[in-house]
DNA sequence: GTTGAGCGTT
């Protein structure tokens, strides 16, 4: 069975949900399933990940077909040491459609009849949050910080190079209003009075007001040394290309 | 290649 959450939720009535934490980030269902088939029958497995990078994201859930062998499972397994890692097994509070539930049972009278009783408790989802509590306090400009190494990592500066060679589609504009699913939903939510200022700030950084400078910061200045020179002399960087015709974006204001 | 509080998909 190496397909477990893969078709969906199978029979999710009268079953015993654990919450596996603290596993490793890349233990997958198959790892767990041996420890936790040993205590009982296993109706399924299922590892939430990311699904933008399918990253599993250090939790699972194992539903038991009994509760004395989901209880058990948790004295055994809790504490366990999985893929050098100290797992922690318990009952899941929450079920799949986020309604309580009682010792981690789920039945369709929890799924339907109970289900308003929560959307009470806004409990986070995703690592941004608790981040983000940790980054709050020491500043505000973790507006976009969480962007840079959560959203993109390190991979922001790559995105940024080929932005300019490529086109839009790899700009981070075209994944929020494509294909972003609720995930971004919240975050952008909150993020909204603040994304605009954002987002008028940044292009405008780069877009316009290119008479400043091509490279203020970089200064090639090659006259000190001469590394550029074997680059520098195949590319011709003869000052006549300081002229204006070399900047036609200049012909709305060149000379104010 | 990294990370580490928490509650989930067809």
């Amino acid at each position: 069975m190496s397909h477990f959450g893969r078709t969906g939720p199978p029979d999710i009535t009268d079953t015993y949900s654990l919450l596996i934490l603290n596993i490793t980030f890349r233990t997958t269902a198959d790892d767990l399933f041996p420890y936790f088939d040993k205590y009982g029958k296993v109706v399924d497995i299922f590892i939430p990940r990311n699904r933008r990078t399918g990253d599993s994201r250090g939790f699972a859930f194992v539903r038991y077909k009994y509760a004395d062998e989901a209880q058990k499972a948790v004295d055994r397994l809790d504490g366990k040491v999985v893929d050098g890692r100290e797992i922690t097994v318990q009952f899941a509070k929450y079920g799949p459609n986020a309604e309580r539930i009682d010792k981690g049972r789920i039945s369709e009278s929890f799924s339907k009849s109970s289900y308003r009783s929560r959307s009470r408790s806004p409990r986070r989802r995703y690592r941004d949050d608790y981040r983000d509590r940790d980054y709050k306090r020491r500043s505000r400009s973790r507006s976009f910080d969480r962007y840079d190494r959560d959203r993109y990592r390190g991979r922001d500066r790559d995105y940024r190079r080929r932005s300019r060679s490529h086109s839009r589609s790899d700009s981070p504009d075209y994944y929020r209003g494509r294909g972003r699913g609720r995930y971004d939903d919240e975050r952008r939510g909150r993020s909204q009075s603040r994304s605009r200022s954002m987002d008028s700030a940044s292009p405008a950084q780069r877009s316009p007001t290119p008479r400043r400078s091509a490279s203020p910061h970089r200064s090639p200045s090659p006259r000190s040394g001469s590394p550029d020179r074997h680059s520098g002399d195949r590319r011709s960087p003869t000052p006549h290309g300081v002229s204006p015709a070399d900047r036609p974006a200049d012909s709305r204001s060149q000379s104010p």
